[in-house]
RNA sequence: CGGGGAGUAGCGCAGUUGGUAGCGCACGCGGUUUGGGACCGCGGGGUCGCAAGUUCGAAUCUUGUCUCCCCGACCA
């Protein structure tokens, strides 16, 4: 990727309309595009690291069998009305249109139903379970007050994954295996030191359900921790989740995080009330035990931002970046620029090359806000010693490397 | 939805006894520059969020309205 063909500017200033850290980031360094509100475009740059999130996610829910599909957003007003969710006092966030004929229709905040009423044609037998299905939507809710930048917006990115099950214990040992995805979701987004699975309040349909919480300030959760970071509740079941433990709730220390997953069983209830059946080998109809999983894509992106970046501008984590190196090419040697270039995008480093005729102060000042992990620099000074200068945007080192140490060190660090 | 703050050029901002809009960055042209956001000169760009009203005259005063941010409420 050359900066020169990249439409995408960064911003001398931060805008002032925004005060959440990364949205005020994000705007500056040319990721996202603010449209109103709670609603953000990306851009080429915000695209790649959106993408790179959300094929992490795909791998490991790849791994626990589950098969990806895409809904719609516009959504049946009968498909809702079964559970008594399309009533606007049940859920208040609907937007909701009509056709041309004047038939209702909504704006999917939420797949379950729609999801449950599809799979329904395709699951009538004990052999046609247990199933695993997911989507990347983009969720529209119609929230009363937008906040914290991609945080908390009206049109997001989530994942969502549904399994259907012939029975408890398989419900059970699945929700055990994808808590285990999860993990192992943040541990490679860089959240697995500060993210714990939580007991949280579960709903309509189950007592509890679990989230999964990275500690962060910008968060709008509290967590009850103990000391060992063994037991994580939610603030809002604090009484009722440290009794089911047996902890003394004064033993839990509170800290502020945000909620970046959260998972849970439905039982048979929603099942039994959208005539979701299955045969079993007893030639007996049996409502199918559901279990949904949710990771907010775009939210994940800004709570990477909130816990890593700093004065300079963002500072993503290898797995996610746009692009491993920021090639800065300084001074008239356009063909050696493009050869290193060229050579390191063939060793399968993705590479953005600052090829604009630009001061190299400005150029290292976009290396930093972009956040891109390594700077390259290439230049006559360096050509004169067949080197070039290597440096982590997490550090204020350089380092004077041939090309051949620069792609081991590259490569060596890629995990 | 309650409370608070704010809308002036692409971005950040200034602009009070009311007199017809300016600065920095960005952008275009010319030149000098080139390892941490250069400098000089010239130039383009704004129905001052929108709508009414007051006035000879409104960015400025009045009313209404829309939008954005923050706190709260809300949040499968």
């Amino acid at each position: 990727m050359k900066r020169s063909q990249l439409f995408v500017k960064t911003l001398r200033e931060a805008p002032a309309d925004e005060s959440a850290r990364n949205a005020k980031l994000l705007i500056q360094a040319g990721y996202v595009y603010k449209v109103m509100a709670g609603v953000y475009a990306y851009t080429p740059l915000g695209l790649r690291v959106l993408e790179n999130i959300k094929q992490i996610v795909r791998e490991e829910m790849n791994a626990v069998n589950g098969q990806e599909l895409v809904m719609t957003s516009l959504q049946r007003k009968e498909t809702w009305e079964v559970t008594g969710r399309w009533d606007s006092d049940a859920v208040d966030i609907w937007f909701k249109s009509r056709l041309q004929d004047g038939t209702e229709v909504g704006f999917g905040w939420s797949h379950e139903e729609a999801i449950i009423e599809m799979m329904r044609q395709y699951i009538q037998s004990y052999k046609d379970l247990p199933i695993s299905v997911y989507q990347f939507q983009t969720k529209l809710r119609n929230e009363v007050r937008a906040k914290s930048g991609i945080m908390r917006g009206r049109e997001f990115v989530m994942k969502d994954m549904y399994s259907m099950h012939s029975s408890q214990e398989d419900m059970d040992q699945y929700y055990d295996t994808v808590i285990a995805a999860y993990n192992c979701i943040y541990e490679r987004l860089g959240l697995g030191d500060s993210t714990f699975v939580t007991f949280a309040s579960g709903g309509a349909f189950t007592k509890f359900s679990h989230e999964f919480q990275t500690i962060c300030e910008a968060g709008e959760d509290v967590l009850y921790m103990n000391q060992d970071h063994s037991i994580a509740v939610n603030g809002e079941v604090l009484d009722e989740a440290s009794e089911e433990l047996h902890v003394d709730k004064n033993s839990l220390e509170p800290v502020t995080t945000a909620e970046v997953g959260n998972i849970f069983k439905f039982g048979t209830d929603k099942s039994e009330k959208m005539d979701f059946y299955f045969t079993g080998e007893d030639g007996q109809r049996h409502p199918i035990y559901l279990a949904s999983y949710g990771v907010g894509i775009t939210r994940v992106m800004g709570v990477v931002i909130e816990k890593c970046s700093d004065d300079k501008g963002l500072i993503w984590p290898e797995a996610i970046a746009p692009a491993t190196v920021y090639l800065v090419s300084i001074g008239d040697i356009e063909d050696e620029a493009r050869k290193l270039y060229e050579m390191l995008q063939n060793s399968g480093i993705d590479v953005l090359w600052d090829d604009r005729s630009v001061r190299p102060g400005e150029k290292f000042a976009d290396a930093d806000l972009m956040g891109i992990p390594y700077r390259v620099v290439i230049s006559p000074k360096t050509l004169e010693n067949q080197v070039v200068e290597y440096k982590a945007r997490t550090s204020s080192e350089t380092e004077l490397l041939s090309h051949d140490e620069l792609l081991k060190k590259l490569h060596d660090t890629k995990h």
